[in-house]
DNA sequence: TGCGAAATTTGATCCAAATCAATGAAGCTT
DNA sequence: AAGCTTCATTGATTTGGATCAAATTTCGCA
C-alpha cells in the first residue's frame, strides 16, 4: 500500500492549498489508509468516531438493527467525506461497492487540528452540514413517501451526482445491488425491481443489464418523486 | 423583546466564556431574536441556511412534500443547536411546541467568526456531528422498524432527554401531540394512539392525560425498540 | 363546575408492500 | 462457449399499518 501516494491525492483534492506545513506533516503523521476490493470492510470499527475520505470507488454506510436488519444510512462517493459513527443503538460498518481507496482519521485528533486552520474549519463544517442536509431529505424519503416516490427520488438525486447528460436523458451506472438500493429505501429488493418495471412501462427511464440506467425523462420522474416545487 | 437579555443568556449556555471580546460583540451585532407561543412559526425562511439555538421551550423542525404531507425531522429542547436548511427538494418550517425563546444567526456569517475562535469551532463541529448522528439513528427506525418498535425507540431516546428517574421508572411530559409524534416516526396518529395502548396492557408503561408518560419498564422497553444489544 | 372544541382512543375495512415461490437473466469461471 | 452461481424479475398470497368512522377523554374557558 503506497501511502505517501494516497496522502498526497487527498491532500490534492481535499486540502486547502495553503494550509500550512506543519499541519500537513501532523495530518500526514495521523493518517491512514485502506485500499480494499468490492464488498470488503476496509475500516474495523474501534471506539472512536473516524473521518473517512473516498479517494476513488464507491462505499455503503449501513447499520445493523436486530435480527440481522439492516439499513444503508448513505452512499458516498469518490471526493466525499464521511463519519464513520461509533456504536451507538446500532452498528455502523462500511462496506465497498466497488474497488476502493480511502483515507481516514480519529475524528476528535482531526478536528483539533482542524480548528487550527480557518480555511479547514470551514470546509469541514460545510460538509458537515451538507450531510447532515442530505440525512434530512433522507428522512423525508422514508417517512412520508410510497415506493415509486422513493425509488424515483432515489434515481433523480444518483443521477445528479454519477449521471452524465445526453441529449436531455441522464446516464449512469449504478455502483449498488437491488438490495442496496432496498436496504436504503427502507423497501424489499422486490418491491425496488417492480417499482423499475413500472418506471420502464411509463416511458420514464431504461435499463440495460443489472446496472446501466438511463433516465429517459428527468423532469418527469422528478414529479413522481414527490418533491415540493420550488414555488410551492 | 428584550434582546440584550436574550443574548446574555445564549452567551451563557452555549458560548465558551473564553471567546474574545471583539467575537463576542460581532456576534451579538449579528444575533436575532424571536419569543413566540407554542404552535408559532417563530422564524420565516429566507433563503439562507440559519443556526438556531434554543434557549427555552422546545420547536420541531417540519418538512414539507408534496401533497400536504409532513415529516417532522427533528424535536429540539432547550439548548440545543440546529440548522434551518434552505429550501431543497423539500421546504423545512420551524415551530413552537411550547413557548419559546431563539437566538439565530445567518450559518456562513456565524460560521466565518466561529472559525476565528477554536474552541467555537470544535464546539460547532461537535454538534453538528451530534445532530449527524441522530438523523443516521432516525433513518434506521424509519427504514426498518414496524410501528412498536419505532414508539419503544422514540420514548427511551425522549427520556434519556426529558425524563427524570423515580425508582427505575422514567417519568416525563411529552411537550409534542401524537400527531407530531405520527408525523416523526412516519406513522398515522392512529397508529401511535393503538402502539401506545398495547405498550400499556404490556405493562412497560403508563401515561396520564395527554402528555404525561410514565416508563415503567425502560430495559423492556429498549429490548424492544430493535436496538442491537452493545455486545451483538 | 360544567360546556364545548380538540385530541385521543377504539373498531371495521382496505390496500400497498412484504413475504413466499418460481422463473429468467447476467456475468463469472474455466 | 458452456455451465454455474448470483442477482433480478414476475406472480400469488398475506399482512401491518392506513383509512374511514365513531366513541370517549382531556382540558381550556366561561
Amino acid at each position: 500500500m503506497t501511502a505517501p501516494d494516497l496522502f498526497d491525492r487527498f491532500a490534492k483534492s481535499s486540502l486547502s492549498p495553503d494550509i500550512s506545513d506543519a499541519t500537513r506533516l501532523r495530518l500526514q503523521a495521523m493518517a491512514r489508509y485502506a485500499r480494499v476490493q468490492a464488498g470488503d470492510v476496509p475500516i474495523i470499527e474501534e471506539g472512536s468516531e473516524l473521518l473517512v475520505f473516498v479517494i476513488s470507488g464507491s462505499v455503503k454506510l449501513v447499520a445493523q438493527a436486530s435480527q440481522g436488519r439492516e439499513q444503508v444510512v448513505a452512499f458516498h462517493f469518490a471526493g466525499d467525506l464521511l463519519t464513520l459513527p461509533v456504536h451507538l443503538a446500532h452498528a455502523y460498518t462500511l462496506y465497498a461497492l466497488e474497488d476502493c481507496e480511502l483515507v481516514y482519521f480519529p475524528a476528535s485528533q482531526f478536528f483539533k487540528l482542524a480548528v487550527t486552520e480557518q480555511g479547514m474549519a470551514n470546509d469541514i463544517l460545510d460538509r458537515a452540514m451538507g450531510a447532515l442536509a442530505r440525512c434530512h431529505e433522507k428522512t423525508i424519503s422514508l417517512g412520508r413517501k410510497n415506493a415509486q416516490e422513493k425509488l424515483a427520488s432515489f434515481l433523480v438525486t444518483i443521477a445528479a451526482r454519477l449521471g452524465s447528460s445526453e441529449d436531455g436523458a441522464s446516464v449512469f451506472e449504478l455502483p449498488m445491488s437491488r438490495r442496496d438500493i432496498g436496504d436504503s429505501l427502507g423497501l424489499t429488493i422486490e418491491t425496488v425491481s417492480r417499482q423499475f418495471s413500472e418506471l420502464r412501462e411509463l416511458g420514464l427511464l431504461e435499463t440495460s443489464g443489472r446496472s446501466g440506467v438511463r433516465l429517459l425523462d428527468p423532469a418527469g420522474l422528478e414529479a413522481r418523486a414527490g418533491h415540493l416545487a420550488p414555488a410551492d
